[in-house]
DNA sequence: ATTGCATTTGCAACGCGTTGCAAAAATCTG
DNA sequence: CAGATTTTTGCAACGCGTTGCAAATGCAAT
């Protein structure tokens, strides 16, 4: 039924090595029998099997793209731009869906029993282990959206949290707030806590500036309404706020409306990542803009160096956000 | 570097075979040996090479997800559903992300190479000819959100659109709206098509119904927004709109408030999909409920089938929808 | 023609597993 | 315990390509 090397080099009258070169780049060959090959490979429909090839090359070009969060709208973006990104360079994304209880042992098995070539961790909340446990199972492994660090033990590439969250706190004091709330994503997540404490460092260096923090519990509409109406159920002082993330924002946003408050009127909110919906006529979130092209485009040329270069001592990239002013929060004095 | 059959073969004292079957579900192996593989693979972290193993086998598990939709939020879900219920059956999403120009052809090509078990051809807008290219390619498939037919030329599982678009005018009607208008996706797209057939057929069996027609040409905020702009450019009468789905439904309120309308008040909004978003505080869609996690089960359970009996003939499954009330349609009178 | 060199070609082994078959071992029967 | 059965095991070939190597070919220069 399928039509293999053999079947073209009997067709072609050549030996198998011929056809199989004729398909390899570079290969010696000479143009007249490449061309007995084309024809006979045209003639039987013939196209090379890349999963018998990867046994002698070693090379899938199969890359795991794994994540947890498929709930978050900002995520399909990041899923086009990461899946044609990597078809564009011939790679091919195998999707993982991590619940939260999947062990990180198993996924690197999983992954290794299908030879890929490297894995892309997408995601922010993942702990950092979970991409180092693909390292240590030596498959090559970047980190996008991980935390930034000096030395870091994966390939890491996403913003700055801490920064982030110092430019918020500037943001919103540079309106004249002055009693700061921070509505943080799931609290265990490293970028959580940079982006907190970026953002209370920032605001302990106004005098006058008073913080309070919250946490949601996932990076969810529902999570991030709920955690601004219990906010509000104990009497909330606070005037603006910095979401973890934009659909945490819009949750908020639609409590805080609920209860009567006016958005940016009576209290202010600024969210974290620049998502589609965030410039939506009628949506006009302000927010920090976090560059998911240049991030994904970082994360693929890392994943691509490595394929050339395994050993490559693990490296962290990080760009910057910047505000996109839109209208949440109240004009500048 | 890589630990294979033979290393945990020499190191258990057995065959090469014995180790392989004591891998393969249902093969003959007695206790004793099964104990020494078992261990020795324990001590080499030894795990089959699935790619290898495809090659006797002709299975490898592996699925070809194919999609153009990668702006509507809604997608995020399907993709979700599907990775996740692939998973639980132990198949592995290959995700292929298809730009508009696309080549079928190409597609088929790549997919074959690695050899995918099947296809999922998730889209509501790829002509019909694309999942057939596959069947062709003799690569079981099933074409998810297509178009049902009475004998389809490769399984499709969806929405009875004809159906949904008569729903949406019986809705409406019974809302006592006179005068309505359908806002569909790309106008080439058959769901489009049939959506307005049906949409049509019902108003049409009610004397004194007007009808106008507007096309969106992606599914997408912008687009809906700007249908709509177009529309009320020109002076609109409609007192109720049937969106094509929900996300054009959005971009088309957005129009009609910024032109002072009201929604529900002055114009009513009913959508397609229910997407969670439709759900949010103060989004609050009304809409026709489209059940994913069926369509995507029975999706799965077609393509799971076709593992075991790839003649199976072509089959259509259809769902049925329903509206979901929610806050942009006038109650009845 | 002969020599010398660069290309091109085929052979055969390999990558990692699976599997039909026959030999070997274990188990059952009487 | 011999003989008949059943189960387990290893051998060797296979699936589909790639690749090192040596033989063969092509070509130019003498």
């Amino acid at each position: 039924m399928t039509v293999t090397l053999k079947h073209v080099a009997e067709r072609a009258g050549v030996s198998r090595s011929a056809v199989s070169r004729c398909f390899t780049e570079g290969a010696s060959i000479s143009a007249r029998t490449r061309a007995k090959v084309e024809r006979a490979a045209a003639d039987l429909g013939y196209s090379p099997n890349f999963l018998a090839r990867s046994l002698t090359t070693r090379s899938t070009r199969l890359i795991g793209l794994v994540s947890n969060n498929f709930r978050n709208p900002v995520f399909l973006q990041i899923f086009d731009l990461f899946t044609r990104g990597l078809q564009d360079r011939g790679l091919r994304p195998l999707l993982v869906n991590l619940s939260d209880e999947t062990d990180p042992a198993r996924s690197v098995q999983m992954l290794r029993q299908y030879s890929v070539d490297g894995v892309i961790v997408a995601s922010s909340t993942l702990p950092s282990g979970f991409a180092r446990a693909f390292r240590e199972a030596g498959v090559p492994v970047v980190h996008a959206f991980g935390r930034p660090a000096a030395t870091p033990d994966v390939h890491v590439v996403g913003i700055d949290n801490i920064a982030c969250g110092r430019m918020a706190a500037q943001t919103l004091i540079g309106r004249g707030y002055a009693r700061l709330g921070f509505l943080g994503g799931p609290e265990a997540a490293s970028t959580t806590q940079d982006r907190m404490a970026g953002f209370l460092a920032e605001a302990a260096l106004h005098p006058g500036t008073g913080t309070s923090i919250r946490f949601a519990d996932a990076y969810s509409f529902d999570a991030g309404r709920a955690a601004m109406q219990t906010e509000l159920a104990g009497g909330s002082e606070t005037e603006a706020w910095f979401c973890g993330d934009d659909v945490l924002s819009l949750g908020a946003i639609s409590a805080l409306r609920d209860a009567g408050l006016s958005v940016p009127g009576d209290v202010g909110v600024i969210g974290l990542n620049d998502m589609e919906m965030a410039g939506w006529a009628g949506v006009e979130l302000t927010t920090i803009h976090q560059p998911f092209a240049e991030i994904i485009a970082a994360s693929i040329d890392l994943i691509a160096a490595m394929l050339d270069d395994p050993a490559r001592p693990p490296d962290s990239r990080s760009f910057p956000c910047r505000v996109v002013d839109r209208g949440t929060l109240r004009a500048p004095a």
